[in-house]
DNA sequence: AGCACGCCGACT
DNA sequence: GTCGGCGTGCTC
C-alpha cells in the first residue's frame, strides 16, 4: 500500500504521511485533500515513501488527489525544501506560500487555456473601411488596426476596451494567426543600442548557458530595460522561458505593457499579489505546463514554476520589497541566485543603486560585472548641490535658494519636485505649555497631523482620531503642529506661488492604483508645475519636464541607528535624483543640509556610487557587519515587552547551551519600535563570520525552539538574513 | 495554527 | 448545579 508524504499548510516543521492505494510515483508534485486532525486539509504530496515514519495504524486515507493539473516538477519540490531549510520555515508553509491559493484547493483548476496569436481577419478589415456606427467592438479594432499583429489574446484583453475580445472573435474581425516565435520583435523598428549596451549583451550571452550571477550596474536612464529585452529575445528565440522580477505591482503594468509590445507572439503571464485567485492559478499553470514563455512578476513569481527556464532577471535588485517582512521571510532575489545555479541558468541583477551586499559579490569576482556608465537617452546626469541651511532661516521648511530654484523653473515653464518621504501635515501635534504630544495609544509612535482631512493618524497601526481644538492634557488652545510633512510643504508651496499647480505625490494622495495613475497622467500632460512627493515619486518614471528636484529633511537618515540607512539614503537620493533632467533639458539637485561636508553627499554630488560603496562598506568590514558576516534576527512579540524579552532570554540560553565558537549571540532588546498594534516586540541578534557555522546552529535551535510551549498571548518568528536590525 | 480535552469561578 | 475561562496536547 504507497504512502504519500504531504506538507501541509501547518506551522509544523514536519511532513505528514497518509495512505494512498492508488498513488504512484507520478502523483508526487500533485495537490491533495486530506483530512487533518477533526477537518480536512489541502496540501502537496512531496514524496512516496515505503514506511511510514509513524505508528502505521495512526495513518489515515487521502481524500483526493488533484490529477487536473501536471504535477510541480522534482526541481520546484527541491526549490520549497531549500526555502523552507534556509529560511528555517515549516515545509507545509513554504508550499502555502509559493503555490496560489486556488490551486491548492485541490477542487478542480480550469487553467491551461490556450491564449491563441490574432490578428485581423478579412470581417476585420471590412468592418475598419465599412464606416459602421461606433461601438465598444469598433473601437478595439480600430485601436489594434494602429498596432502590428500579432497579438496574444490575453495581451488584447488587458488593453483598454479589452473585454469585447470574445466579441471580435466571434464576428471574425480577429482570427488565429499562424504560429511565429516569440522571440521575434513586434514591431521591425528596435531601439538602437549604446555601445555600453550592445556590449552587456553580447558579454551575457557570450558566458554561454549556464549558470551565472551578472550584475548589471547601470546608472538611471542608461536603459537596462532594453538590455533585459534583447537578452530574454534571445532566450525565446531559443525556446528557452524567462523569469522577470520586478519590485512592485505599481510598475508592473507598465513593463507588461512594454513587454508585450516587443514580444508580441510570445505567451506573457504576470504574477503578482494582486491578482485574483483565478488569474494567479492560471498563470501559474501556464508556466508549470510551459505554456508561457514569460513570466513577469513581484516577489512570489519567483516561485513559478518553469520546465523551460532559460534566464532569470531581477531588476532593482536593491529594491527591499524583494524580501518578504512577514510570515516566511524570504528575499527573492536570493532565491532567483539560488534557482539559477539550481537550474543551470544566468540571472541578472540590474539596478543604478546595487545592494551593498551584491555590489561586493561583485567586486569580489563572485559575480560577473557589467557597467552602463552613460545614460541611453540624451541627457547628462543631473547637477547635485548641497545647499547648507545651518545658517539660513527657512520658510516653513524651503531655503531661499531652493526657492529661487523654482521660482526659475516656473519661469521657464519646467517642472519642480520636492522631496520628503514624510507624509501628513506634521508628524506630530504637540502642547507648547505642557509637553503634551499626540501619542498613539497603540504604538510607540506620533500620531500624525493630517490637517487635509482634519485627522490624526497613526502611520504603523493605521488607528485614527480627529484634531482636538485644545490640549487634551490642560486645556490650553496653543497647540500646534511639529514638523513637516508633504501637506504642509504642498500648503506652503501653493500659497508662495498662487499661480502655480502643485501637486502632491505620496501614498494619501495615490491610494489606490485608478489615483495614481491618474496623478501620471496629470504629470505627464503638463498639468502641474510643482510636485510635493514621497519616496513613491523615486521610481522609474519618466517626466521629461521635471528638471528641479529639491530634497528636503534627508539629514534625519544620516544618523540613524540602523546600519544600512545610509545605503537607503544614498539609495533613495540617487533614484530620485535621476528623475530631474530625463528629457532633453538638464537637471539639478539641491539638498537641503546641515552636513554640507558629509562624504554621503559628496559621493551623490559627483554620481559616485562605487566610492559611497567603498566607504560603507569599509565602515561595515570593521564594524564586523554584512556582507563580511551573516545574520539572523530572533523576534518575539506579546501584550507586555517583558514576557518578549523572557521568552528571548530563554531562547538565548538555549543557544549558549549549543552554540559552535564563532557564533556571536548578542542580548534580546527591545526593538526600535517597541510598541506596535497593542503589543510590544523586542529581537535577538545572532551573527557568523560563515554562513554555514551559522546555518547549522539555526537547524539546532529552531528544533529546539519549536519544541517549547510558550504562552498562547506570545508569538515569535525567526528572519534569517534581516534587512532591519 | 486550529481544535479538542480538562479543571476552577459567577450565573440562568 | 452549568457556561466558559485559557493551560496543555495533538494533528499522519
Amino acid at each position: 500500500m504507497p504512502i504519500v508524504r504531504v506538507a501541509l499548510p501547518v506551522p509544523l516543521p514536519q511532513v505528514f504521511d497518509y495512505l494512498a492505494p492508488d498513488a504512484s510515483e507520478a502523483d508526487v508534485g500533485r495537490c491533495v485533500k486530506v483530512p487533518f486532525g477533526r477537518g480536512e486539509r489541502n496540501g502537496l504530496i512531496v514524496a512516496l515513501a515505503a514506511e511510514a515514519d509513524v505508528d502505521p495504524a495512526r495513518l489515515k486515507a487521502v481524500h483526493h488527489i488533484q490529477r487536473d493539473v501536471p504535477p510541480l516538477p522534482p526541481d520546484w519540490l527541491e526549490l520549497a525544501a531549500f526555502v523552507a531549510r534556509y529560511y528555517h520555515a515549516p515545509i507545509g508553509e513554504v508550499v502555502a506560500l509559493a503555490l496560489p491559493p486556488g490551486l491548492r484547493r485541490a477542487d478542480g483548476v480550469s487553467g491551461d487555456e490556450d491564449d491563441p496569436l490574432l490578428d485581423i481577419g478579412p470581417a476585420g478589415t471590412e468592418a475598419l473601411q465599412a464606416g459602421r456606427r461606433p461601438s465598444k467592438a469598433l473601437a478595439l479594432l480600430q485601436a489594434l488596426a494602429q498596432d502590428t499583429p500579432p497579438w496574444r489574446r490575453n495581451a488584447v484583453r488587458a488593453r483598454e476596451g479589452g473585454e469585447a475580445v470574445g466579441d471580435l472573435l466571434r464576428r471574425g474581425w480577429l482570427v488565429e494567426a499562424a504560429l511565429d516565435t516569440p522571440g521575434r520583435a513586434a514591431s521591425g523598428v528596435l531601439p538602437e543600442l549604446t555601445t555600453e549596451q550592445d556590449g552587456t549583451v553580447k558579454a551575457i550571452l557570450d558566458a554561454g548557458e549556464g549558470f551565472r550571477s551578472w550584475l548589471l550596474h547601470g546608472v538611471t536612464g542608461s536603459g537596462k530595460t532594453e538590455v533585459y529585452l534583447r537578452l530574454a529575445a534571445r532566450m525565446l528565440a531559443r525556446g528557452r522561458q524567462v523569469l522577470m522580477l520586478v519590485p512592485e505591482i505599481a510598475l508592473t503594468p507598465q513593463l507588461e505593457q512594454r513587454v508585450a509590445q516587443r514580444f508580441a507572439a510570445a505567451r506573457i503571464v504576470s504574477l503578482h499579489s494582486g491578482l485574483a485567485d483565478g488569474a494567479r492559478s492560471r498563470g501559474f499553470v501556464q508556466a508549470l505546463s510551459g505554456r508561457a514563455d514569460i513570466v513577469l512578476g513581484t516577489r512570489l513569481a519567483v516561485f513559478a514554476p518553469l520546465p523551460r527556464l532559460g534566464l532569470i532577471l531581477v531588476d532593482e535588485e536593491h529594491d527591499a520589497s524583494y524580501k518578504q517582512q512577514e510570515g516566511v521571510r524570504y528575499s527573492a532575489r536570493d532565491v532567483a541566485v539560488w534557482r539559477a545555479r539550481q537550474r543551470g541558468v544566468p540571472v541578472v541583477l540590474g539596478s543604478a543603486t546595487p545592494s551593498l551586499e551584491t555590489w561586493y559579490h561583485a567586486r569580489s569576482e563572485r559575480y560577473a560585472l557589467q557597467v552602463l556608465k552613460q545614460r541611453a537617452v540624451a541627457a547628462t546626469m543631473p547637477a547635485v548641490r548641497c545647499i547648507d541651511v545651518r545658517r539660513l532661516k527657512l520658510d516653513e521648511g524651503l531655503s531661499p535658494g531652493l526657492q529661487a530654484a523654482i521660482a526659475q523653473r516656473l519661469e521657464r515653464g519646467e517642472q519642480s519636485l520636492v522631496f520628503l518621504n514624510r507624509r501628513g501635515y506634521a508628524p506630530v501635534l504637540s502642547c507648547p505649555s505642557c509637553g503634551w504630544v499626540s501619542r498613539c495609544p497603540h504604538c510607540s509612535a506620533n500620531l500624525v497631523v493630517h490637517l487635509a482631512d482634519r485627522r490624526l493618524r497613526c502611520h504603523h497601526c493605521g488607528c485614527e482620531g480627529g484634531i482636538p481644538h485644545a490640549c487634551p492634557s490642560c486645556g490650553d488652545q496653543d497647540i500646534k503642529p511639529f514638523g513637516r510633512g508633504t501637506q504642509r510643504i504642498e500648503a506652503r508651496l501653493a500659497e508662495l506661488y498662487p499661480q502655480a499647480r502643485v501637486l502632491r505625490v505620496d501614498r494619501d494622495a495615490a491610494r489606490t492604483r485608478r489615483q495614481w495613475e491618474a496623478l501620471l497622467d496629470t504629470i505627464a500632460a503638463g498639468g502641474a508645475d510643482i510636485l510635493v512627493g514621497t519616496q513613491m515619486m523615486a521610481k522609474g518614471h519618466d517626466f521629461p519636464n521635471l528638471t528641479l528636484v529639491g530634497v528636503v529633511g534627508a539629514d534625519a537618515s544620516l544618523h540613524a541607528a540602523d546600519f544600512r540607512a545610509p545605503e537607503r539614503l544614498f539609495q533613495q537620493l540617487m533614484q530620485v535624483g535621476g528623475r530631474a533632467g530625463r528629457g532633453a533639458l538638464p537637471g539639478e539637485v539641491l539638498i537641503q543640509t546641515e552636513y554640507p561636508e558629509h562624504p554621503l553627499y559628496r559621493h551623490l554630488a559627483r554620481h559616485d556610487f562605487d566610492a559611497f560603496a567603498r566607504m560603507e562598506l569599509q565602515a561595515r568590514r570593521s564594524a564586523g557587519f554584512p556582507p563580511f558576516s551573516h545574520q539572523a534576527m530572533l523576534r518575539a512579540d506579546a501584550p507586555a515587552l517583558d514576557d518578549a524579552v523572557e521568552f528571548l532570554r530563554h531562547a538565548r540560553r538555549l543557544a549558549a547551551e549549543h552554540a559552535p565558537d564563532g557564533l556571536r549571540i548578542y542580548d534580546p532588546v527591545p526593538m526600535r519600535m517597541t510598541r506596535l498594534a497593542r503589543r510590544e516586540r523586542a529581537q535577538l541578534l545572532l551573527e557568523a563570520d560563515q554562513r554555514s557555522l551559522l546555518q547549522a546552529f539555526l537547524t539546532d535551535w529552531m528544533a529546539l525552539l519549536y519544541r517549547q510551549r510558550t504562552a498562547r498571548e506570545l508569538r515569535w518568528q525567526l528572519d534569517v538574513d534581516p534587512l532591519e536590525v
